[in-house]
Order: structure tokens, then C-alpha cells, then sequence
DNA sequence: CCGACAACCTGTGAGC
DNA sequence: TGCTCACAGGTTGTCG
């Protein structure tokens, strides 16, 4: 899946094809991804029209606005909600034909004019829900994430401080979306061997000016994968259904035993809470 | 609160 | 060929 530079080149991919488009249908052929699909869900959408394409760390948000609201007098309707998407481990989206045929996993439909956007999904960890008004950001699955990683009031300093009671390793920590969103198996890697921080290392043990530069190279990395189209791996497929051709190129990810790209020591794997970590031990402290 | 781990699923590749 | 096992990009809940 989907690390946030993925899902910000799906959200980019997608959005020219869904703003402005009136719902006309939409399909769920699954009884659940990580959660029930809301047995509702048609009727909440059809009709609306949709407005803006938004990310919030890996989730999609879809504006959905009611255009006519035959409102009677008092009785309060919201004309806004918003379709809220997670694409999981596995989880990839495209626009196609509306008479374009479903494939194993493809699970969910959103139809518009001649046109649809499919969540395919083989291992279901995805997610599709629908928040009734105009506040995503309080919605469960929204509302105890940490900043996203390009705000402007984060830097070494932050870091540093939201670090300070994390006794761990740093390489966990960076990947706790509480902490800070947007920093998947991938780049925690990446970051880590970019800035030179062993992923190992306590994070509390990191100082700022280290921080700062960890930071900082957590927003290239991420940017630099945005620009590059997402990585492209296994079964994360590009919107336009094509495999991305100009995928960054990893420097630790999945290279143990290759030589370092910096100082040819032979890239170590170890796993913390359960994940795969790349590094070099010798450019990495 | 922190951190490690299992669970949620299917697909794939390695090894026998 | 076919079986079993380990592992895969995320998130959440539980337990120590």
C-alpha cells in the first residue's frame, strides 16, 4: 500500500475525474473492509454532488454536497458530508468506464456520470465510511492523529519535544501516527538512512539538531516519492491502472545484503513491533 | 503513558 | 506439482 505519498498521487489522480460530478450510484460487494460497509450508504450519497478531494494523512476525504435541499422549515438536513477512504495495505483506486466489469476484490463503487472509482482491495484492511456533516476532522478515524508531516509549525524543535518520553526506538516512534501521520514501513527506513540516525537509536536519545535534519528529510523523502508517482510494489496499482515507471528508488528498503549506495557495508534487516527495517550500520548512528 | 504484539485478510515466493 | 510457512506498504485493541 499506499504510504501518504501514494495516497497523495491517487488523491491528484483522481480528483479532475470526481469534482463537480453528480453521484448516480454506488455499489459495495463486500459486507466489510476493516469495518461494515454503512448499509445507508446509498441513499446518503445519491444525488450529491462532489466538491473537493482532500487527504488527511493516508485517508481520502470526498466532499459530498446536497445541492437541492428540500428542507422543511426547522428540520436541520446537512447539506455537506464527506465520504472518508483508507486503502489499508493492499488497497488501490482508478476511474474507469461505468460499464467496466468488476474484478475478484474490487469492493466499492462510487458512480458518476459514464464514469466510476473502484476500490480494489485484496486484503481488506481498507476502509469506507461516511461522516454526516461538515466536520471529518472529529470523526474516530480522524480525530487523534497527529500533524501532517509538512505543517508549518513542525520542526527540530517539535520533534525533539514529541520525542522527549519515547524511551524506544526511534524507527516505531516515527511510525506512530499519533506522533506525527504520514510515515509508513518505507520511509521510516528511507528518513532514518537519509538523516543517519540508527533506527535502533532511543528516540529521546536524538538531539535537536538532529531532529531537525530527520525532519527534514522525512518531508524530501515524501515529497520526492509524491513527485516520482508512489512507489511501486507488489499489487499497488496506479490510478490509470498502469504500474508507475518513475518510482524513487529505495536505499535500504528491501536491499539486505546489497551494498550500501553511500559506503558499500552490506545492508542489515531486523524487525521492531513486528516490521521489517532496513539500514546501514556504519552510515547509520 | 509507553511499547511490544496479535489480529484483521489474501497473495506470493521460498523451500521441501 | 503441491504443500506449508513466512512475510507483505496499516491500524487498532490488548496486555504487561
Amino acid at each position: 500500500m499506499p504510504e501518504l505519498p501514494e495516497v497523495e498521487v491517487a488523491r491528484r489522480a483522481i480528483e479532475p475525474s470526481l469534482t463537480g460530478q453528480r453521484i448516480s450510484g454506488v455499489v459495495c460487494r463486500t459486507p466489510k473492509l476493516r469495518a461494515p460497509f454503512d448499509p445507508l450508504l446509498h441513499q446518503r450519497l445519491l444525488g450529491r454532488r462532489i466538491g473537493i478531494v482532500a487527504r488527511r494523512a493516508k485517508y481520502l476525504l470526498i466532499e459530498c454536497v446536497a445541492d437541492h435541499t428540500p428542507s422543511p422549515a426547522g428540520a436541520e438536513t446537512n447539506p455537506v458530508g464527506w465520504l472518508i477512504l483508507h486503502l489499508g495495505m493492499s488497497g488501490s483506486l482508478r476511474v474507469c468506464a461505468a460499464d467496466t466489469p468488476a474484478q475478484t476484490h474490487d469492493h466499492f463503487d462510487l458512480i458518476f456520470g459514464q464514469q466510476l472509482l473502484r476500490l480494489h482491495d485484496p486484503r481488506r484492511f481498507g476502509a469506507v465510511v461516511w461522516h454526516p456533516d461538515n466536520t471529518p476532522s472529529v470523526n474516530p478515524l480522524l480525530a487523534r492523529l497527529g500533524p501532517e508531516p509538512f505543517a508549518e509549525h513542525l520542526n527540530g524543535q517539535w520533534l525533539h519535544e514529541a520525542l522527549a518520553k519515547r524511551r524506544g526506538p526511534i524507527k516505531p516512534a516515527l511510525m506512530d501516527s499519533h506522533l506525527l501521520v504520514g510515515v509508513g514501513n518505507i520511509y521510516a527506513s528511507e528518513s532514518l538512512f537519509r538523516a543517519g540516525i540508527s533506527p535502533q537509536r532511543a528516540a529521546h536519545r536524538i538531539s535537536q539538531a538532529r531532529c531537525a535534519v530527520l525532519l527534514a528529510e522525512i518531508q524530501k523523502t515524501l515529497s520526492e516519492a509524491i513527485e516520482a508517482g508512489g512507489s511501486s510494489l507488489r499489487d499497488y496499482v496506479h490510478t490509470d491502472g498502469g504500474h508507475g515507471c518513475f518510482q524513487l528508488a529505495h536505499l535500504v528498503y528491501e536491499r539486505k545484503d546489497e551494498s550500501c549506495l553511500r559506503c558499500q557495508t552490506p545492508i542489515r534487516q531486523l524487525r521492531q513491533a513486528g516490521r521489517s527495517t532496513y539500514y546501514c550500520p556504519k552510515c547509520q548512528r
